[in-house]
DNA sequence: ACCTACATGTAACCCGTTACATGATTTG
DNA sequence: CAAATCATGTAACGGGTTACATGTAGGT
């Protein structure tokens, strides 16, 4: 999916300006979609000259006007379609498990300071999608985005801790 | 990292040429990294103009001819910098979860073809990262990717198998 | 005084992908 | 006899990123 097809998605969550579909990618979308505002804002013209969405602008006393997204039933429809399409592909990619494999290589500082922030960005996430998910009001569907999220992120971290004294041989502080 | 710094780290686990990064990619790397032909062969290109690889042409019988490169020191060097760089960056993407989010516009049969569909996929590479590692002569640090990788599949996969009956309900055969 | 949040956009660039082209040999 | 494996490459295209540009309001 791209970036066009994913605001879509996002729309469907409930009308929306270009920033606030920016923010769903950064809360309930965070953990397994991206989006740049270099992106977004083109697409959501792009989707307008199509008739996916609409547009209309709204004036805001003490902040800048923005302009509110809906879809169209054409837009929505386009939306499911692309969902029934979809293969379910998935990318991944880690700079961080390529520093492990050749952890040999790595210094001493350098190699617990990978592990440890790694560790850090796990917890940082873990807790993230529990502050969403603790938050309610999710269909089944969004529920089980964010359990998954979590229980795949805790044993990451599990795996981490416990891996953690064969790559790091504590020193004592000189 | 890009494909040339990726080709350089694939070029330190041995000598190879383009078609046997590659396959190094596919095994070894694949659940953390990608590189296409059309992304490796221009790189090892540039990567020997810059004197970060030598290439040498083997000439086979039965066997097209191929060009072996092996990394210069200043490869060798150019590759652990570029790993104390990077800030252990990770990319996910999952259409596979976008579709769970909105599971409840997807048919019954569609859903469940999904949920399917993934957990064969997570099968699939819990078994070639079994098989890779039970190969053994890895390093430490080659280990740990290979047991990370089972470990985060497993997980999902549990989690998986354990949610399905949430989003489908066996219907009697007609 | 400075930074963050709100709000929208453009231009240049980079990187990688898809598709194509070629050709021998082995396997099913 | 078709398909896969071995082996290398190019050309066109597409998508997204980085960086830039602009401006107000509120908090530290």
């Amino acid at each position: 999916m791209n970036t066009p097809e994913l605001c879509l998605g996002a729309l469907l969550c409930g009308d929306a300006s270009g920033y606030e579909i920016k923010q769903r990618f950064e809360t309930i979308f965070s953990h397994f979609q991206k989006a740049s505002f270099a992106a977004i804002y083109p697409a959501l013209t792009r989707l307008e000259a199509d008739g996916l969405v609409t547009a209309r602008v709204e004036t805001q006393q003490k902040r800048p006007a923005k302009t509110i997204y809906s879809l169209t039933e054409a837009g929505r429809q386009r939306f499911i379609d692309a969902l029934h399409e979809s293969q379910g592909d998935e990318i991944f990619r880690s700079d961080f498990v390529l520093q492990m494999f050749f952890a040999e290589l790595l210094d001493a500082d350098k190699l617990a300071e990978t592990l440890e922030r790694h560790e850090q960005r796990l917890r940082e996430t873990i807790a993230r999608l529990e502050a969403v998910r603790d938050q309610g009001g999710h269909s089944p569907g969004q529920r089980f985005t964010l359990d998954y999220g979590i229980a795949v992120k805790r044993a990451s971290l599990a795996f981490v801790e416990q891996s953690k004294a064969t790559f790091i041989h504590e020193e004592p502080e000189p």
